[in-house]
Order: C-alpha cells, then structure tokens, then sequence
DNA sequence: AATCCGGGGGT
DNA sequence: ACCCCAGGATT
C-alpha cells in the first residue's frame, strides 16, 4: 500500500493541535480517549483539561469518589463511562501495581474500554500495530474501498476491522490511526466531504464510481420512545429532597427529585396524594392541592424523548429521609452531580 | 444481533 | 426531524 505516505504527509501538515497529542502517557491518552467516546473534540476539551488537572496522575484519579468524579463528567452524557473511568483507575492501581498496562490485552480488560480504546492507547502510547475503527475510519474505508456493508452491522464491524489491519502502517501505527481519524473528522466528512483537497482521491473507489453520497451504508436506529415524568419538589427552608439514581435506567449515580411516572401525565390530585403520604400528619394538613406544575421541560436523550413537569412545595417541617432520598442544602445542591434536566430547573429556580 | 446509554451541533 | 460524534456494556 503506498497510500500510507500520501495520507501521513496530509496529517503532519494539516493536523490539529490537540493536547493528547502531545504525550504519549498512557494515563493522558486514556482520559482523552474515554472522554472522546461519541462526543466531539470541541465539547470534550473542557472536560480533558478538567480532569487532567484534578487529577494529573491515574493514582490521584483511583483514590477518587464516584460522586466526585461524576460531577466532573457532569453534562458530557453517556456517564457509565465516568463511573468506569473510576473503576479502571482503580484497577490498574490494585492489579498492575498503578502502572498503565502496556499490552493490548491488558489494556483491552480494563472496564469502559473496548476495541477502539485500547488499539488507540497501544498505538499512540506504546506504538504497538493496531488499528483503530471509529466512526470516521469506517467511513472512509467504506468510501476508499466503496463497501456497501452497513458499518454497524455485525458482518460491517468484522469488515472494517479486517480492512483497517490490513491498511495499517506497521512502522508508524500511532501517526496512521490519528491520520485516518484526522481524515475523515476533516476531509472525509458525513455530508459533503473535501474530495477536491482528499490526499486519497486516486485512490478512491467510492469516488471513482461516483457512490460517496451513498457511503458509508447504515443501519438505522429505531426512534426515541416517549416518557412523561412528574417531578415533585419538597423544599423545606433552604433543603431540598433529592434522589440518588440506582437504577438500571438513565442516569445511574447522579441525583434528581421524588418522581412519578404513569406514562401519562399524572392529575393533580395524584400528586397531591403522593406529596402527603411523605409528610407529617401536621404538614400535609397544610399543603395547597396545586392545579399545575410550576415548570415544564422537553429534554431529548438519543433514545427516549422526556417530558417532564416539575411540583414544586414549600413544607414548614422537615420530609422523610431515607436512603434513597437524601436532604440536600443550598450548598450541596450545587455539589452532588445532576443531569442535564435537573441542572436547567435548578437553574431557571434559582435555587443554586 | 439488538438495545441501551447523553448531550450537543450541523443540516 | 434526522444525522453524527476518537464506542462500550448488556441483553
């Protein structure tokens, strides 16, 4: 293959300067590389520099609390992989004597880290021959060798792996991968890719024949199912009751609020019953039945759209605690980690 | 093999 | 609306 010095030529000179580029400590790349799991560059670059200087060392990272580390990820989504990040970190420290593994497999056993991760940490920290596969490098494979397999078919992934090997460059794995990523974020796009400015234009296929629009072949997704929650709001002087989210659902380990859902929007007298039933005789006396809620939101993740109403009561008397709902002041409001949702009517309250 | 798991930005 | 993003874990 001497695509390798067209496409290696390309990068030196037109590649952007990204601080995890800049290193080869495995600990770095690794953050980097977590942190960059379908999310773009621009919106983890705050959350790189963050973390890379909270914790400027994997050790300093494994003696961490999840709750921490949780609010640090907080609003970056997708967040089992903060809470893997914790517990690889933790890993290496108890298992590999706190030295990053240097091996693929190694690094391929550490939890949040899959195929992509660990061929991108054993070739940009170790140089070690493995190719990555993301979502540019199977477009522009697809495109490069006009493959109409679906890219995130089964057969698609064992596909594009196999090409990916069989293009790497063995003497310089490290500038290949980031070049064939490079490529295809800058280049190789989804929608109206460069073809004029490509360095692989001849040796496209896809172009040749004039297919690029319709690579790379997809299989597509079913659409986001609907969900109505009413959130309900006990304020009690300057404390607030609050969830902390266990379940085998969306946000796992971030708090929100008392909930109902009756995948429908719930009456007023519903809410009112359950608002009374976690108060005193004394203080449920005194609560108004309210006709509304006080805010409504539309917060839409990848696969479920939310509608979510929010109650909101002010008791003269302290609620039930428990273990699943916590007492959180003024002051630990703004420190236990939320999601997006909450984030937003914490913020419109003004309550932190 | 299919589904779940966020949030943001581009078109 | 729909698509995509330096994907991985679970079912």
């Amino acid at each position: 293959m001497d695509i390798h010095d067209d496409l290696i030529s390309w990068y030196l000179v037109n590649k952007r300067d990204l601080p995890w580029r800049n290193t080869t400590n495995p600990y770095l790349i690794w953050l980097s590389e977590i942190i960059l799991q379908q999310t773009r560059v621009d919106q983890g670059m705050a959350y790189y520099h963050r973390f890379s200087e909270t914790y400027p060392t994997l050790n300093s990272l494994a003696k961490a609390d999840e709750e921490e580390v949780l609010k640090l990820w907080q609003g970056l989504g997708y967040y089992s992989r903060g809470r893997n990040l914790l517990k690889a970190a933790q890993k290496v420290a108890d298992d590999f004597n706190g030295v990053f593994p240097k091996t693929y497999t190694d690094i391929l056993s550490l939890p949040g880290v899959g195929p992509y991760t660990a061929a991108a940490i054993a070739s940009f920290a170790f140089r070690l021959p493995y190719a990555v596969v993301d979502g540019n490098v199977s477009r522009v494979l697809s495109r490069l060798f006009d493959e109409s397999t679906p890219i995130n078919s089964s057969a698609g992934k064992k596909l594009f792996q196999d090409l990916a090997d069989k293009c790497l460059s063995t003497k310089r794995p490290d500038l290949h991968n980031q070049a064939m990523m490079e490529l295809g974020a800058l280049v190789c796009s989804p929608r109206n890719p460069s073809c004029n400015t490509c360095p692989l234009a001849s040796h496209c296929l896809s172009m040749a024949r004039e297919t690029i629009q319709d690579r790379p072949q997809k299989i597509k997704s079913k659409k986001a199912k609907e969900r109505q929650i009413d959130y309900i709001i006990l304020q009690n002087d300057n404390r607030i009751l609050m969830r902390k989210r266990t379940d085998k659902d969306i946000w796992q380990g971030l708090f929100d609020f008392p909930s109902i859902e009756l995948g429908r929007p719930a009456k007023p007298d519903e809410i009112y019953k359950y608002v009374k039933e976690a108060l005193s005789e004394h203080d449920s006396a005194k609560i108004k039945i309210q006709k509304a809620p006080v805010k409504t939101y539309q917060h839409v993740l990848s696969h479920q759209k939310l509608k979510a109403r929010f109650w909101h009561f002010k008791v003269e008397e302290p609620f039930q605690e428990n273990s699943i709902y916590l007492r959180k002041n003024k002051t630990q409001l703004g420190e236990v980690p939320v999601p997006r949702l909450i984030q937003q009517y914490l913020t419109d309250s003004s309550l932190i």
